[in-house]
DNA sequence: TATTTATTTTAGATAAACCTAAAAATATAA
DNA sequence: TTATATTTTTAGGTTTATCTAAAATAAATA
């Protein structure tokens, strides 16, 4: 069908998009994609008719955006490139888990398939990147997990962090002084009805979070 | 002094004008720029007179280009990042050495000085691509070698190949079928006056090549 | 329901990096 | 050394991805 390589921009909003679609269900709207890429609602319109244009989303005026199944595919793609590399970052470079984000999303944009393959390889089919996010394979599928916010976990219950999922600097920061990163053993034992903090107990201290920064959180249950 | 990341296009002009400036003492033409990029000639004076402004090279209307040495500077660690990637590709990937450089084409504008820093580390300084192209280090400094081309070895004389000069697919399918790859011995046996061809000897086989291909191979004396 | 507010789109502009066609400068050859 | 050919530049245009300002539509509120 559509064997036109897409530029930089077109993978980016295609990205954006199918991230806030909620694996493609929900309708995005012009504002949204604007804040997350930080352009113009304007220029998002332009961008979103051009995608519209080449079935990579379907766009109803005033109505927001729907990701087609081939725009499903290139996000899959996109972000399978995204977390290959950053596991090639932190394993290999050893690049801390909280610096590798951003370059990755350059790397993410190399066009080669072959390049990647080889790395997946390389990297020995890794299937969570060091963020805890899953990594689609070759074909776009990713194996699904039963993760759960650390924010629904009920009082008494332990669960391993599995993902972070507000990709921000300051939060990652916050994360590093709390001692909470990809596999570190959480359980609650307190759910606060006053604001909905948690109280919970890493390395048999226990801790006060807040319900946003546990909602940010994904856990494994064990 | 100038703090502004270039575009890639920017790169690419000033590698290329690096490339036929024979490290930055010869002059060079619109035309060959125009000819190496593929772009046409009056798009090379655009760009040639914002690259002078920028003061990353001198040019003098109807005169041609002279690089200057913050372009210099900016050149070598292109090169750097390239020649870095391409023996990542060919050593870590186990991709064949004629298929890696357009790959570390697009590896090579990606922005981060840490990541290129972090894996010279990984690969443990290595000096030289598969290639054989020195790698200029961190500070820009190429360790000189000895190397001269195979057309100039007289005969009975004998080298390593540890350099091809044309980065061109054909050429290197030619190259492997004439089993001639970076590290092959080669013994000139005789040298002809009709056209300048080279008889050689690679592990005890005659071989006649032309003039032009081997002066497109460094070799280092044995 | 009418009005206000928020969202989205249109219209027109800009910057970067290209292009073509024509003019100007330089180099080569008769 | 003059005519011709080649190289380089100028002038004006195109495409991509952005912008601002204003208009159109949809949503929220009184």
């Amino acid at each position: 069908m559509s064997n036109n390589k897409l530029t930089k921009s077109e993978e980016d909003y295609i990205k954006t998009i199918f991230n806030l679609s909620e694996f493609g269900n929900k309708q995005v709207s012009t504002n949204s994609i604007s804040k997350v890429l930080k352009i113009e609602p304007a220029s998002v319109t332009d961008m979103v008719k051009k995608l519209s244009l080449k079935k990579l989303i379907y766009h109803k005026k005033y109505k927001g955006s729907q990701i087609s199944k081939s725009g499903i595919k290139v996000a899959l793609q996109i972000i399978r490139k995204h977390r290959l590399w950053e596991v090639f970052l932190h394993e290999k470079l050893n690049f801390k888990w909280d610096k590798i984000h951003n370059i990755a999303e350059e790397l993410e944009h190399v066009s080669s398939n072959k390049l990647i393959d080889k790395l997946d390889d390389y990297l020995k089919y890794p299937k969570i990147d060091p963020h805890g996010d899953p990594i689609p394979n070759k074909l776009g599928v990713i194996e699904s997990n039963i993760k759960i916010s650390l924010s629904d976990l009920k009082i008494f219950e332990s669960g391993i962090v599995s993902r972070i999922i507000k990709e921000d600097d300051h939060f990652f920061k916050l994360l590093k002084k709390l001692n909470i990163q990809i596999g570190t053993k959480i359980k609650v034992i307190e759910k606060l009805e006053f604001d909905n903090s948690l109280e919970i107990l890493i390395d048999n201290k226990k801790l006060l979070i807040s319900k946003k920064i546990a909602s940010n959180i994904k856990i494994t249950k064990i």
